[in-house]
DNA sequence: TTGCAATATCGTCATATCTCGATATATAAT
DNA sequence: ATTATATATCGAGATATGACGATATTGCAA
C-alpha cells in the first residue's frame, strides 16, 4: 500500500478554492451516476476525457485544473495507455478534513 | 439572538484560502493568549489595531483582509466608540465545518 | 513508418488578488 | 473648534490565476 503524504493545507484548500474543481471532485463521488457515457471499467477511476466533456471549458484548461487538484492530492491518476483514470483520494480528503476540523 | 445565515461555502472558503486570514483566524481562538498587550477586556473580542500590530503588514492591508473575513461571516465585527473588536463567528464556522464535512 | 486519439505544455490575454501609501471618515479628547 | 486616534476607502503597481488556441508529447493502431 501506497504511503499518503500529509495535507499541505495552503495547497488543498487552494485547489478547493475554485467551484470548477469542487464541482469535479463532487462528480468524483459518484462516478457511475456522473459518468454514465463512460465506457471503460470504474475500478480504476474516470477518464479524464469524460470530465472534459462535462465542464464544459477548454481541453487544456481542464488539464490545469485536474493537475492543481492532483498537486493538492485530492484526486490520484492512474495511466492506462493514452487514457488517464482520476479518482477521488479519500485518504488525502480525510486527512484534510481531520485537519480542518481541528485547526479552523 | 440574532440569526446567523447560511455559510456562503465559495465565498468562506475564498477567504480561507490566504495563509493571513487563516492565521488571524488562529489567532482569535485564543485572544487572551494570542494578544497579551491587549488593555480591552476581550468580552467583545480583540481590537483590530491589536491584530494589525501582530501581522506584519500595513493597516490597510489588515482592514481588507478582516473585512474579507466579515464578508464571509467568519469574524463578527463589534464597535465600540473609535474601535472595533473581532471575534470568531463559531456559529458560522460550525456551519462550515459541517457542510464541508459532508460535501466534500 | 504514418497517422490518430488522449493528455500536457506553451504563449497570451483578461481578470482577480495582494499590498502599499495617501487620504477620507468617524469618534474621542482637549 | 481643533486635534488626535482608529479604521475604511481609494488609486496604483505587482503578482497570481483562469481561460483559450496552438502545439508538443505519448501511446496505440494500421
Amino acid at each position: 500500500m501506497v504511503k499518503q503524504p500529509e495535507p499541505d493545507l495552503d495547497e488543498v484548500i487552494k485547489a478547493l478554492a475554485h467551484p470548477v474543481r469542487r464541482q469535479m471532485l463532487e462528480w468524483l463521488k459518484n462516478p457511475q451516476k456522473s459518468f454514465p457515457s463512460q465506457e471503460h471499467s470504474f475500478e480504476l477511476g474516470v477518464c479524464a476525457g469524460k470530465i472534459n466533456e462535462k465542464a464544459k471549458l477548454s481541453q487544456s484548461t481542464i488539464s490545469v485544473h485536474l493537475a492543481t487538484l492532483q498537486r493538492a492530492g485530492l484526486i490520484t491518476p492512474r495511466k492506462v495507455g493514452q487514457w488517464i483514470f482520476y479518482s477521488r483520494n479519500e485518504e488525502l480528503i480525510g486527512k484534510f478534513l481531520a485537519r480542518i476540523n481541528s485547526e479552523l
